[in-house]
DNA sequence: GGTTGAATTGAACGCGCGTTCAGATAATCA
DNA sequence: TGATTATCTGAACGCGCGTTCAATTCAACC
């Protein structure tokens, strides 16, 4: 039988994944040998085979787990366009603040991926830019967004807002609520369309809307 | 005396650089090794040595002399703040189309410098972004700029610029100049000061410019 | 045509890599 | 207590790494 008292297997394992992580996000992967991973939970590097077939491997669960957490994590509210972006906007920067670790990688490490490993990380990715370009497709049909190019308009965005994971150091200048309401406003104010006049003349606006198919 | 003909010194330095930079961005610096570099160019690893220190002195003076080049093809014209970010965009977006791979390395590789020349390079960086912070600051000061935080803003806005080279294919869906355009319309969104009412009512603007300084 | 010297080769250095595996260790069960 | 077995060690495998350097090549010059 397996040994559930003393063993170090459920320790090691996540450790393993920790490790793996934090130094991966810290020297990227192809500069991190499996010896220094082992070295840092305190194993010789022939233990962590008992935990993932290989490198690779490792990278890549630590990738896919990642992103299915991020879709997972939310869905587009039932809501008018506006309140969805702004929903997604600020999950979007918790979400990223709280994983930086994950999210570098995420983003760093694509060329490290063996070709199968990436199309599903792809995958995955573009099937997070698809909830977001949906939003702003809807947003531009009905008239709030004025959006050019929706899947410009995606692009932009996603690097605005993961971009913060660049500055961001926690207890920095800038509390997180704070940062959040600030790139809400910039997100916001990109895509949104121009005010309609003031009630006494709302005239101007219709011409928008009847633009797409609704 | 120097071979003048027939010699390929002229030839074999910029073709390692041109090598170089291309097997980095596309497999990371770690991952490239000095044979394969040596290979792309046709000579054995031993020669490199005639034209570069080390593997270490290739990266930083590929990341170097892009950021001295950035830097010294854009000065701020002398015109209003909303001009000069105009042109910033514009060449920003211009300049990182013109040269993905060099934008691509100066961004991912910056873990794989030694730390005197990581210091070296995040100096170059941080002189640009107070390039663009400055513009912004100038135009909140004088109100055609609404940014409540112009360090955000410029970490923001850079971001979403940049982001451009994670997508953009030449011969792609749009071409050079629609991109350029929608990138500033988006920037030029958000932060722009709200549009003053038509000119029946323009009276609310007024409060907004007695904010600054000047 | 012989000499010069820049350009390059090719072998070698020590080292660390990812991975494997036989053997040691120790907690559990019978 | 003795057998079982999950866990881990430690050595080893072949390989490629960055870098060095004596030897070689060969266009240019005298």
């Amino acid at each position: 039988m397996a040994r559930t008292q003393g063993s170090h297997a459920e320790i090691t394992g996540p450790r393993l994944r920790e490790a793996a992580l934090r130094l991966f996000a810290r020297h990227g992967y192809a500069a991190v040998s499996m010896r220094q991973i082992a070295a840092e939970i305190g194993v010789q590097a022939g233990a962590l085979y008992l935990y993932t077939p290989d490198k690779q491997a490792l990278l890549f669960a630590l990738m896919r787990d990642h992103l299915e957490d991020l879709l997972a994590d939310w869905q587009p509210p039932d809501a008018a366009p506006d309140a969805q972006l702004e929903s997604f906007v600020r999950h979007h920067i918790r979400y990223h603040l709280d994983r930086p670790d994950l999210v570098f990688i995420a983003y760093m490490e694509l060329r490290n991926l063996a070709p199968d490993n990436f199309a599903v990380i792809a995958r995955l990715r573009r099937e997070y830019e698809a909830r977001l370009e949906a939003i702003l497709s809807r947003g531009a049909d009905v008239g709030v967004f004025d959006v050019a190019d929706t899947r410009l308009a995606t692009m932009a965005l996603i690097a605005m807002l993961t971009g913060v994971t660049t500055w961001y150091r926690a207890g920095g200048r800038l509390d997180r609520a704070t940062i959040e309401a600030r790139y809400w406003e910039m997100a916001r104010r990109s895509v949104a369309a121009p005010v309609p006049l003031p009630e006494t003349a709302p005239v101007a606006k219709l011409g928008h809307a009847s633009g797409g198919d609704i």
